[in-house]
RNA sequence: GGGGAGAUACCAAAGCGGCCAACUGGGGCAGACUGUAAAUCUGUUGUCGUAAGACUUCGCAGGUUCGAAUCCUGCUCUCCCCA
């Protein structure tokens, strides 16, 4: 195949980056490559800790499949080595190390997500067990001698951690290196990464350089802000919006996002043409309203197609605008003709953790049957032959109760 | 190797023999409001029970006591200082 011209592939490649170390040696790269004809060899290095994806790690993932369309190797490497490590990165705490069985399981799961963004006919997929757990202890020494104390605990989370009196263990030294050891292994031209990244990325550089390579750029994304607006997006914090999760949930989620964040959104998570993103800014300014919901239609449709996304803008519409019940609220039974407690329907519908729960709900006027509050906790229907209500538990959670 | 400090509910952090299911903040949940599942304000926040109440929870295992998160013993883990 033959390669964009620089310019252009630059342009697809910097979009939403926050920074690329060095510039212009990636420049150099790409000419050659499209002199040459040879694609470049990009690094993308998961942890397959946590097998639930979403719109944050989607962010460098689009950026791989970015660089995929543009015709280079996508590398992806499942640290199935250094996760049985633990990585401390952006953790305040030590992660507890895998076991071979776990690191498997996770990768499939991963990589079968990882599926709906990459373009899995031209993805590479490799292991860094295969060549970090060949290793010998002389070997690891080695590469120990490349890097000084003093080096690792300027990395932030160490330096953090270390004055914080919380505990780091030593092996956790190791993982930057473990990681600079896998770019010397691929002989990676690019590596790809979050901005709390930097430290191994460069780390990479250096070891790559003192192999005699000619050493990778580092490319890095900005941490996805979460839907609270405050911290990146993560599932430790729960604000986070599952690639696989339901559409009425992604579409809900995607607009409880803080209004400054619209634009960001649309540029690192959606595929809309880059020429477009100018006039989504000023929307996004001027009808935050409407830009959210264009966002919100954008998501759900890049992972469940056009219709899904439809369906769910109708059903917030219903739901949260106009209050009404959705049409597809999950239904209930209950035997005809017997008093039933209210509070054994709902412990049924999973609508509430606990009977205690219920309670408080019903206390504080959050349940209602057919759009009135109920007010008693002992609450009892009887439903005569095909009749039904419609029942209300907290702010989201539908659903029809029928006679049976 | 020696000395010291600490481990409390989802997180942070009070409590230091009964009034503790445990102050307070964050988070969560609910209500009001809103273009929104945002912001704000208010309420609420172990489980079971109609209720009275019962049960489980304060690192783990034992013990003292009418009674322990609080006292004692052992264990595990973490942090600090010295070597």
């Amino acid at each position: 195949m033959s390669f964009l011209p620089v310019e252009e592939q630059l342009e697809v490649i910097k979009r939403g980056t926050v920074e690329i170390v060095p510039e212009d040696e990636l420049v150099e790269k790409l000419k050659k490559s499209k002199k040459e004809n040879k694609p470049l060899k990009i690094k993308l290095g998961v942890d397959p800790t946590r097998p639930d994806l979403h719109l944050g790690h989607s962010v460098i993932l689009r950026k791989m499949r970015q660089f995929q369309d543009l015709g280079h190797e996508a590398i992806l490497i499942i640290g199935g080595f250094t996760a049985m490590i633990g990585d401390p990165t952006g953790q305040n705490k030590t992660r507890p190390p895998l076991s071979m069985e776990e690191v498997k399981e996770n990768a499939q799961t991963y990589i079968d997500q990882a599926k709906n963004i990459l373009d899995p006919e031209k993805l590479t997929l490799t292991n860094n067990y295969d060549w970090l757990g060949e290793m010998d202890f002389m070997d690891v020494i080695k590469l120990t001698s490349k890097l000084t104390v003093a080096r690792m605990i300027e990395r932030d989370d160490f330096s953090k951690r270390f004055h914080n009196n919380e505990s780091i263990s030593l092996h956790e030294f190791l993982y930057p290196l473990a990681q600079g050891q896998d770019s010397v292994h691929l002989k990676s031209d690019v590596e790809l990464g979050g901005t709390d990244q930097k430290f191994n990325l460069l780390v990479g550089r250096q070891l790559q350089k003192e192999d005699g390579q000619d050493p990778q750029v580092c490319l890095m994304m900005p941490l996805l802000v979460g839907t609270d607006g405050s911290r990146k997006m993560s599932k430790s914090y729960d604000n986070y919006i599952g690639i696989n999760e339901e559409p009425n949930n992604m579409y809900g989620k995607a607009l409880s996002i803080p209004d400054n964040l619209i634009y960001e959104y649309f540029e690192l998570v959606t595929d809309i043409p880059l020429d477009e993103l100018p006039a989504m800014k000023e929307k996004a300014e001027k009808d935050p309203r409407n830009a959210k919901h264009d966002l919100a239609l954008a998501i759900v449709k890049l992972y469940h197609g056009e219709e899904a996304a439809k369906g769910a803008k109708k059903h917030f519409e219903q739901t949260v605008i106009k209050k009404e019940i959705p049409d597809d609220a999950p239904e209930f039974f209950v035997d005809v003709g017997e008093e039933t407690r209210l509070l054994d329907i709902i412990a049924e519908t999973g609508f509430s953790q606990s009977n205690g729960q219920t309670k408080r709900m019903i206390k504080q006027g959050g349940v209602s049957i057919n759009d009135k509050k109920v007010t008693n906790k002992n609450h009892t229907v009887t439903l005569s032959e095909g009749e039904e209500f419609t029942l209300k538990v907290g702010k989201r959670n539908f659903g029809i109760v029928k006679a049976r």
